[in-house]
DNA sequence: CTGACATATTCGCATTGCCGAATATGTCCG
DNA sequence: CGGACATATTCGGCAATGCGAATATGTCAG
């Protein structure tokens, strides 16, 4: 028979994916549906290969889901299939929803996309799900 | 003002202190009360300092509390101050004792401690709380 | 096809984390 | 006190991780 540990293996990916503040906070900026990744540039106000790379490990851990539109890419939550995980990566999203930064952090979001005149580098990207209305 | 994301430290904290297999099993270990520290090293199978290392570092992240008692050091888990994270770790613990890997731990730790011919070095070790009555 | 743009990946380096081995601390007993 | 025992800490090596810079990939417009 294989390795011990095998099951929870995955289950670590869980935790290590949420043990770097930038990934925490790129979730939270998910937390209301998709965004595209030049908000995330944006808002986290760091280089672009940083935010991939976060995205990406994200991705690995299967929490995250990207969607190709045109040159953009959006990415959106979605949940673990095991319930456990699924339970505790919820009730991470609700204290990311209660964190005072955090809450920076959204409103930083939607600043930066609603505003009259945005950055160069944003004209034309597609807004987030959740203000597209 | 400060740097910002001072409040999530702490809990970037708990999430990195749960991001191990190690610490993982530990936790799982102490789910039913408090054990001291031999059974750890007999129910891993790994060297002694390894363990206190780890039982450091969960102490640090404020999820575990130790206790003295002559020689022996006993170890049980205690819940984060703060709900969210508290919520977040009841339901990692819940997910431990449903995992079959942990469960053989904990099967382990049951055998061992009640064998009729406990291993040398557990002679006269102190009983895990949940076994003692 | 070519250039412009959005995103992803690679690379080299610094930091961090885990490990086993050695050693230090703390407690009891005689 | 000194030796035995349980636990904690330190140390050096090594693998994993995060970073910025450079570069690659993918998509669209012309």
């Amino acid at each position: 028979m294989g390795k011990r540990k095998r099951t929870f293996d995955d289950e670590l990916l869980l935790f290590r994916a949420l043990a770097d503040i930038t990934r925490l906070r790129l979730l939270n900026l998910m937390g209301d549906g998709e965004v595209c990744v030049c908000f995330f540039v944006e808002v986290l106000g760091t280089n672009q290969p940083k935010i991939s790379r976060h995205l990406a490990y994200l991705r690995r851990a299967g929490v995250v889901e990207a969607r190709r539109d045109g040159k953009w890419m959006h990415y959106k939550v979605v949940e673990p299939p095991d319930p456990h995980a699924a339970r505790i990566f919820r009730d991470v999203r609700a204290w990311l929803k209660d964190d005072a930064d955090m809450r920076i952090d959204r409103e930083r979001l939607v600043k930066v996309c609603c505003a009259p005149q945005p950055p160069v580098q944003l004209r034309g990207a597609p807004r987030p799900a959740n203000l597209s209305a």
